[in-house]
DNA sequence: GTCTATATAGGGATAGAC
DNA sequence: GTCTATCCCTATATAGAC
């Protein structure tokens, strides 16, 4: 049986049924995270999803903290985060707002990280170097961003590369947290563009 | 023993032996659900740091959810918020920036707030209400604030006060979250001040 | 690869003695 | 008001049969 075979869905390389039963297993730890968070969500919840039993699921992810830590990783491949360089043709202020856009549609990806990032200031959370590691990273890449937009003369002058950068970032989050427990009440969108139009010069 | 004498401990009143006792309590509960959560804290945890047994700990709070709701409403007590009125001598800026390095200064305040905030858009989370509801207090109040302001002329042509006020309190919860996680990369007070000379005009 | 059974630990909450 | 003892539930992880 596992010897290969012409049209067996047994077969070894990326599409094999192993490969995709992983899928299967991040999308609903990635909901049930979403959900409860990771203290609070268990494997015996991310098992009933997939359909198997919590002992099975460990065979694919040995442990807890290996399961989080790979959903963190499929968040980025899905949502970009991390993955996809920046586009120069593409002005930020497009950029920030589609990314934004595309975050809304999908349902808990908002949810899973708005959640698992403040729990990962917690004692020995497993998902605390990824965010630490993430905020350095992004603070790095929007202050050569605004850095380049200084450059060119469309920083409105006073304003710090490395502070908006910050401030771009914290506005993101905040604002999405508010967003989670108000949706009808806040204007993810609006907020974002309002504050790169202040802090950005017309062409 | 239950019957007043005078110079006793055990006499009635807002400073009685279980006032004490209580006060007690919702600190290291406080310190527990700021180090670990909500869900990551233990009733045990708590009644250890008091020196008592947790069944003893049920008394003073019939349930860990009550708990964390007398803990909520302490914070705002030791912080002001939503206990202090705006003082409307008192300009914006030094109000937000006093305010924030006075978080700064009390340890676990800040964590408190952070970790149990994004934790109550999880299911069924005790917490949620409150964090609801002080959000909606928060904008209107800083809309209020910056409408004001507007009527004034001292807001930045341009700016909506609605707006304004999801972005300030958005930028303040989510700069505390990567103070939290890197200290000496992060100056809190700085972008909070930068966001408000940046929407407020000079007088 | 999947399961049952189990080890081991911890949680919150209740009953009732003192 | 404080405790011990206990109930009952849930959790992660391991062992081993199939």
């Amino acid at each position: 049986m596992t010897t290969k075979a012409a049209g067996q869905p047994s077969r070894r390389g990326p599409y094999s049924k192993s490969t995709e039963r992983r899928q299967a297993i991040l999308a609903a730890a990635h909901a049930v995270f979403a959900a409860h968070g990771y203290r609070g969500g268990s494997l015996q919840d991310v098992a009933d999803r997939v359909g198997m039993s919590q002992t099975s699921l460990l065979h694919y992810f040995p442990s807890k903290s290996d399961l989080l830590l790979a959903v963190l990783t499929w968040r980025d491949s899905i949502t970009g985060d991390g993955t996809t360089p920046p586009d120069p043709e593409e002005k930020l202020v497009d950029a920030v707002i589609r990314q934004a856009r595309f975050n809304e549609e999908i349902p808990g990806v908002i949810e899973l990280y708005t959640v698992l990032c403040a729990e990962s200031v917690t004692d020995r959370h497993p998902g605390r170097e990824y965010f630490t590691e993430r905020f350095d990273r992004l603070r790095r890449s929007y202050t050569r961003r605004f850095k380049e937009l200084a450059d060119e003369g469309r920083l409105r002058p006073g304003v710090e590369p490395e502070a908006a950068a910050a401030t771009l970032i914290a506005l993101w989050d905040g604002i999405q947290t508010q967003w989670l427990l108000a949706p009808e009440s806040v204007d993810m969108a609006g907020c974002l563009r309002g504050y790169l139009e202040l802090v950005l010069l017309p062409e």
